[in-house]
DNA sequence: ATGGTTTTTACTGCGTC
DNA sequence: GACGCGGTAAAAACCAT
């Protein structure tokens, strides 16, 4: 294992973090040696390249690594040297201006009470600036991914909607420090989804997100559980029409598995059960039962369920839907 | 952490095209 | 013989305690 750790590198790749900035005025008192143009630095690339003759003076003087954490004692003296810890999750990487708290001008001279007034008020409006810039700025990383993942699932806008609602709450009730941008951006997804009866599994979803299930399962859980969301178990009828027509099978089907479930569910047979497998399933057998000829294979590729377990799903459903009371 | 439930994985046997 | 289907056992994942 190299002790070198780079940045979380999820987003846009690596954003340069000066740490060091303020340490001394750099740019002012050199130009470019070659032709003594302006220098310009490109945060992105963490170059200083000269403005006229494109000399790049100084590359990757930067240190990448927000190493906040550490997981045993040699990694507790390297971590000293970083400066603050979440730099890529604040939008200015921890570079915007801050108003020193002494109210003693450039000479270390007191303020008259005149200016330390002014001082205070300026404080505060570049504080309230500030953050509310942050906060937008992670909306507008956050909005791309939710329409990026919405677009690749082919949700519709009322969705996006939604998520960006959800995300934007979130965000609102200080939710997001401690979870990625992303992860939470994917769980709005996914909690709009499922609140609009066009669900998305949760393997589905991560297969689109930068994050993995896991993290989403436990974001969701989370942001789910802080903003009350009202999110009622996945009716395993709203899987259907969309497997049913990735499988391009007709309406009957569509409406003879819906038939099953309901039966199915009466019969409480389905609690405790996944709603994926039981939709997979309930089409399975209506297809069957309507001689449209589909593998048990093919669906279960389409709704990502064993096969085993449509074949156990559909026993029971063919059970309980045939004729009602055969069942204990 | 633990135990119970559900789902998945992997394997086997049977019948059909 | 490959393929679809059915069953089983053990492993893994999930959930509540």
């Amino acid at each position: 294992m190299t002790n070198q750790r780079t940045t979380r590198d999820g987003s846009h790749g690596t954003e340069s973090v000066p740490t060091q900035r303020s340490r001394e005025s750099t740019d002012e008192d050199h130009g470019c040696p070659e032709c003594n143009g302006d220098l310009v630095t490109d945060e992105d690339r963490g170059e200083t390249t000269c403005g006229e003759c494109g000399l790049v003076v100084e590359e990757d003087g930067i240190d990448h690594g927000p190493e906040w954490r550490a997981f045993n004692a040699q990694e507790q003296d390297e971590k000293s040297r970083v400066g603050a810890p979440t730099t890529n999750m604040m939008h200015d990487k921890g570079l915007s201006t801050n108003i020193g708290w002494q109210d003693k001008d450039a000479y270390g001279n007191t303020l008259s009470g005149r200016q330390r007034r002014k001082m205070q008020r300026l404080r505060k409006w570049n504080e309230r600036f500030r953050t509310r810039n942050s906060k937008e700025r992670n909306l507008k990383q956050a909005l791309g991914e939710i329409e990026r993942m919405a677009s690749a699932f082919g949700l519709p806008d009322s969705v996006r909607e939604t998520a960006s609602v959800i995300y934007r709450r979130a965000l609102g009730e200080d939710l997001l420090p401690g979870r990625s941008i992303e992860g939470v951006a994917t769980s709005a997804l996914y909690a709009a989804a499922r609140q609009a009866n066009t669900p998305r599994s949760l393997d589905e979803v991560a297969s689109v997100s930068r994050v993995d299930r896991g993290e989403i399962a436990r974001t969701y859980r989370y942001v789910a559980r802080e903003l009350s969301l009202e999110v009622a178990p996945t009716d395993p009828a709203s899987y259907v029409p969309r497997f049913c027509s990735d499988l391009e099978l007709s309406g009957d089907v569509e409406r003879r598995a819906r038939d099953l479930l309901t039966a199915a569910a009466d019969a409480g047979i389905t609690s405790g059960k996944s709603p994926v497998g039981l939709a997979a399933a309930s089409v399975y057998a209506a297809a069957l039962l309507t001689n449209e000829r589909v593998t048990q294979n093919e669906v279960s590729t389409v709704a990502n369920v064993s096969e085993v377990t449509i074949r156990n799903r559909y026993h029971e459903i063919l059970d309980a839907g045939g004729e009602p009371g055969v069942e204990a």
